[in-house]
Parts: C-alpha cells; structure tokens; sequence
DNA sequence: TATTTCGTTTAATCCAAACTAAACACATTA
DNA sequence: TAATGTGTTTAGTTTGGATTAAACGAAATA
C-alpha cells in the first residue's frame, strides 16, 4: 500500500514548515516554500492563501521573507493581474549566503566587545576572541561550499 | 573615556542572549553561556541566579540545556553542596556538532519524504532531492571545520 | 530525627511572535 | 465614473515558548 501522492505532498509542505520553524523562519513561510518546491510552477497568490488554508495577509508577509532572501521570485503573468510565485533560480546558494549573513552579524558584535577589553585583560580577551573566530571560522566554511558550486 | 569593564561585561552577556535566542536557544541558556565564557571560571549556582537576576528554576533549565549540548560542563567543588558550572573544554566544537546533528535531522526528515515519490515523478522528485543535497553539503562543510581544529 | 540547603519539577503567568479580519490604497475593468 | 480585483497594512487576537513561584524530593547537617 502506496501513499497517495497528495498526502506525500502534503507531508512535505509540513515538514519543511517545521524545519523553517526551526530556523528562525515563520512556520508559514517554510510552508510556502514547501510547496514551491514541490510544484516547481508558479503558482497565484490566492491559491497559496487557498491551499495553504491561511490569510492572504500571511501569503503577503511570507512571500515577501522569502524573496527578500530569494528564496523565491515574484513574477508576473500577461493578462493575469494576480502575482504568481516561483521557486528562485538557485534557491539554495540564496539560502547559504543568507545563513553566512546571520552570522557575519553576531561575529561583528563579539568583535565591537573584544574591542573594549583592556590588553591587561588577556585571559577574558582569548576567550572572547576564540567565540568570535568559531563565527569566523563557520562564515567561512559556508563561503567555501558556495564558490564551490559557482 | 573607556567603558567600564562591568559594563563591558553585561553587555556582552546580553549579546550572547541574543545571539542564542536567534539560533533558537532560550535567551537566559545564551546569557548564561555568555557569563560562564566571559569570566571562565567555575561558577556556583546560586551566583548564576543572582548575577542574572533570573529565577533558580531558570538556571536549572538553561544549565540542562548548554550542558546536553555540551558547551557548559557541571563541577563539584570539594565541601561545597552547591553545583558550579563552568565552561567546557572545546565548546565551539561541540557547538558544530550540534548544528550538524540539526541539519542531519532536517535531511532525514526530507530523505523520508523523497522515498515516498514514484520513479515516474521525476521533475518533483529532482527538487526535493536537491533540497537534501542542501543539507548534506552543508552538513558535510561543518565536518570539515571539526576534522580540521582535531 | 528534625532541619536546612540544595536542584528539579510543575502549574500558572507572561510576553513576543504569528496570524486573522478588516480597512486600505491602488490599479483595472465595466 | 463606479465597481471590482489586487496586495499591503494595521489593530486585535491567538498561541506557544520562556519564566516564575511554589511545591517537591533528596542529601547534608544539626
């Protein structure tokens, strides 16, 4: 006994909602990503709102998180006056660079700290500067994998 | 006129607070963490509570937390009833670990779904595939960062 | 044993983020 | 023009996680 295809969509759409909870994302917008993926077309506002069983306000604030991450893209269709999304071109890459964002920011602050530390104070200084350099380090790794797939 | 190194302290630990919240870490497990990286010694229980300004069971939490991730281990002082905490030895690596363990539950989780697909969907079955071959890079990345600090 | 000193757990509270419904502004169409 | 179809914004509500106070159990002390 096979699952019916629906319901593996279905499942999809919610899992990636959970793992985008997870990630500091609203659960809906994870959810539109879902099933962005999963359908790979472009699909219409109001049928994002229809499908996804949410307001059009949380299509509007969703839709607008993943493309300023460009995570998707909004396109137009002639006739149409509806937007459609779509899934970005390399959504992937997109999502990379934002993660290396998040953390070039919190490695920023540890360093405007280790910049008020007197030199007398070495001990707390090493401790403080070994945290900022695991940011360092991490930003960097994921700068790795991103020029290694352009 | 150079800050005071009080007040470097506190701000700093508000700034691993925040810093943890956004990796989805209570605010209070990061505050703390902060405290324990910036003096570096053992501290006792009770002092957390009292330097943090948050309740014991607050403490008792955010310790279990930082400790299962084992970025904070607990000490037993000679003749003292009280728990003290300090920082772990390597935290930042284990602090890698526990991203990856994260990102290794999140392509699980997609890998189950990509099992569900039919060979005849193969468009679908192409983009969920991708979406875990995300999480596998990315995951092998961070493997990479642990291996070379070993 | 009785008392005190711990850390943990639990039930209740608090708070911030997410969501909705409705108002809104703007463009298109009739 | 008026009416309709859009996406956005906002005010209010809901919800879930974080926090606390208090009860609890265990261990040390008296």
């Amino acid at each position: 006994m096979t699952k019916p295809m629906e319901q593996t969509r279905c499942d999809f759409i919610e899992k990636i909602g959970l793992i985008a909870q997870n990630d500091g994302l609203p659960r809906s917008a994870g959810r539109l990503l879902g099933l962005l993926v999963w359908d790979g077309t472009a699909v219409a506002f109001a049928d994002l709102a229809e499908q996804l069983q949410v307001s059009r306000g949380s299509i509007s604030t969703a839709s607008r998180i993943l493309e300023a991450r460009r995570l998707i893209k909004r396109v137009a269709k002639p006739g149409q006056r509806q937007d459609y999304f779509q899934l970005a071109d390399d959504p992937y890459a997109n999502m990379l660079q934002s993660v290396a964002v998040g953390l070039d920011v919190a490695r920023a602050e540890i360093d405007a700290t280790l910049g008020d530390i007197p030199e007398g104070e070495a001990a707390i200084k090493g401790r403080v500067a070994a945290y900022a350099a695991f940011y360092t380090q991490l930003s960097g790794a994921i700068a790795t994998i991103v020029d290694d797939r352009a």
